[in-house]
DNA sequence: GGACCTTAGTTTGCGACTTAAAATTAGTCT
DNA sequence: AGACTAATTTTAAGTCGCAAACTAAGGTCC
């Protein structure tokens, strides 16, 4: 079903990948641990190693002792062997920061912006992108590629077509946009930012060491990330995770997409905020969204309607999230977005007693609800594991670079 | 993030793994063909093939011209190398039938069913597994293996523990029961009959061709089996894709898993017919339960109550099928099941509208809606795919049956 | 009817790969 | 200093897929 030649160059290949792969998640590691831990060859090991050390992809950082023999040499990627660089295009704002290959931030940018045209957009990624550059002092033949995480839909094709509704942009080109905006031929990588976010989260935050999680985001918009067997899952399309935007009350709150009674209308801050206008029958002390809510949540022991309207919230999040474990059957679940963790600081009990009472007993048995622990630049570290994990995948000889085939 | 050692010898079986599964698939096929399918040389090809001849999982099936040269040979996989029993344990009755390797039925075998013990269940199975192999005049040591489908999740470990609540099982250990009871040591596969019945429409029905398909079931209850990338999703503890018990009408109606608002109480057999006697405010003529919603249908052009409650219905099943669009983004949906057939043969119009309605414009431009191809006997073909699967998977030298450490 | 063309499939020679086992290296212990 | 231990590296052997050369099997053309 899955025709896909295996050459016997492909093994070296993999074989790369894995160590590399070992390396990068497992911390330093000696060549003995690396052999037991990957199932490969003492001898197998030594040799691809010595390749990823002549590369300059993996150095050697000290030794520790072995009760009684010769003494263990550890091994770990090189952080200076290049950078990526994470592009978080929000709906008020882009962040783009510069990383070396360990993901230690070295430089970071903050824009505000208005609503603008793609291209205005695209062009302020490239300047910025071109200044963070500069202010880490780092060459620029040392960047491995740019990873642009963005508040929509995202096409995965030969070139990646944004559809973001809540900026304005249906079938936007961003990668051809940015790549004509800037000199520089990096390979840029375009991904939705919740799928971006949920990768940061996997690779060092609350999802570590799992297999099969789900990250649900809830600012805003409501979005979710799914991982499948490690990865994070995509669909068809890339369209995959739309948990915002599934029906949770048939025939109800009308959407900002035109539905009814998507989840968003009732979890989204907009619905919360909204509901609880409704509730008390007038208007909300201006403010931007993000202190609004916490001055709901602070409101609540004093205001009986601020509680009443957060309770409820957090019984449709609970359906939300137990329709996830039904139909994903995860280990765990991870609570994320500014909006998620301000209600799970103050409703998290509330939030796994609703998930409880709407989920099939088995898989509720399995997950553990864990709230994120990545700050609001996760979007933007997420978005710079991308070309990391192209680099771990491929784990291909350097000199050639990534080319847009390999991507694909 | 995946340490999966790899050898050499890992190469030949996964290049077996891909003939093979391309052969039974794509039908016959010559060598020169396969080496362009597979990507693989056509030494490549010519010394597998060989292999798998000599095994006798391959034989030649005659030849074509091609103008002007020596004629191609086309190969197949050999019908008669094996058999596979597949069982539907169903609420009222098991079915076990014997098929050849290319999953032709040879023999079969119904039973009816009251309410019993796992034990007596199990018993019954291995008497009935024993009968249809004697009846087709089959050879004990060609059966590569027993698929069982089962109405309920079931986790996947060391052996399987089904829970079925509808039929009163709960953590039962159906593998160790059926091997207990039959001398033979075939191997065995449980799994949940959705997902049988799904992975059946994929290798011979409505889904053949798709990589990423959602297959709906409604009958009783509801479910769905779900495919990404190919293969059935299971989530962490398979108990994945439980689609009739996600809530899609928060607060809505109770629902046998004893949780509200539940998709299973609004577009199951029971739910509509239940919901049709609310409406109607009277008994319905008594009947099983598939003729009585037939009967629902076929009253609809006169009866106004009949035609409000099944055009609801459409409504909320589209809902439920936008909710498997969103999060899934498929590129097709399969609905099946004997109410789903019916209610689709005659509401698809609305049900696709619904579904529309509900779902993200994005995703929802990819799929195509349609209606499943196989009769009632999907569920015990899909758990014959079992067996065949596990041998095209491994693909291994038949002279080492199966053991439990391959299936797991 | 025989030289020649076309296409399918097989054999050969080669480079690349992993592994088990032997050898080497780098320390500790007494 | 010599014995001992444990981590790597080297060596020799066996597997694999591929490109190229080669054989098989049929048709065409004169």
């Amino acid at each position: 079903m899955a025709p896909k030649r295996t050459t016997v160059r492909d093994l070296r290949r993999q074989n790369r990948s894995t160590l590399l792969s070992t390396l990068f998640f497992d911390g330093p590691l000696s060549r003995y641990e690396l052999s037991r831990l990957s199932g490969l060859s003492a001898a197998t090991v030594s040799n691809v190693t010595g390749e990823l050390v002549d590369d300059g992809l993996v150095v050697e950082a000290g030794s520790v002792d072995s009760d009684g023999g010769r003494p263990r040499v550890l091994l770990r990627v090189n952080p200076a062997f290049g950078h990526v660089i994470g592009v978080d295009v929000g709906e008020t704002g882009i962040k783009v920061e510069l990383f070396d290959l360990t993901l230690t931030q070295l430089a970071a940018f903050d824009h505000a912006l208005s609503p603008s045209s793609p291209a205005a957009v695209a062009s302020l990624i490239a300047s910025a992108v071109r200044d963070v550059v500069a202010s880490a002092g780092v060459a620029a033949s040392t960047v491995l590629g740019v990873g642009i995480g963005v508040p929509g839909t995202v096409e995965q094709g030969a070139t990646a077509v944004v559809h973001a509704p809540t900026i304005g942009w249906d079938g936007v080109r961003l990668e051809e946009l940015v790549a004509a905006a800037s000199e520089s031929a990096w390979p840029l990588y375009v991904e939705n930012g919740a799928k971006t976010q949920g990768q940061a989260e996997m690779w060092f935050g609350a999802g570590r060491g799992a297999r099969h999680v789900v990250i649900a985001l809830i600012g805003s918009g409501v979005g979710a990330a799914v991982v499948t067997d490690g990865g994070v899952y995509r669909g068809a399309t890339s369209s995959a995770g739309e948990w915002g935007h599934t029906t949770i009350v048939y025939g109800g709150r009308p959407c900002r997409c035109g539905a009814l009674g998507c989840l968003e209308a009732y979890v989204g801050a907009e619905g919360i905020l909204d509901r609880y206008r409704k509730a008390r029958g007038r208007e909300l002390p201006g403010g931007d969204e993000q202190s609004t809510v916490a001055a709901l949540i602070d409101a609540a022991p004093r205001s009986k309607t601020a509680a009443r309207v957060l309770e409820e919230t957090a019984g449709y999040l609970g359906a939300g999230i137990a329709n996830l474990v039904n139909l994903f059957n995860p280990e765990r679940i991870v609570l994320g977005g500014w909006a998620g963790l301000a209600l799970g600081a103050h409703q998290l009990d509330r939030i796994v007693a609703a998930t409880r009472a709407h989920a099939l007993r088995h898989p509720y048995e399995q997950i553990s609800i864990e709230l994120g622990r990545l700050g609001p630049d996760a979007v933007a570290v997420g978005a710079a594991t991308l070309p990391v994990a192209a680099l771990l995948d491929r784990a291909a000889d350097p000199r050639k670079p990534a080319s847009r085939a390999d991507i694909a």
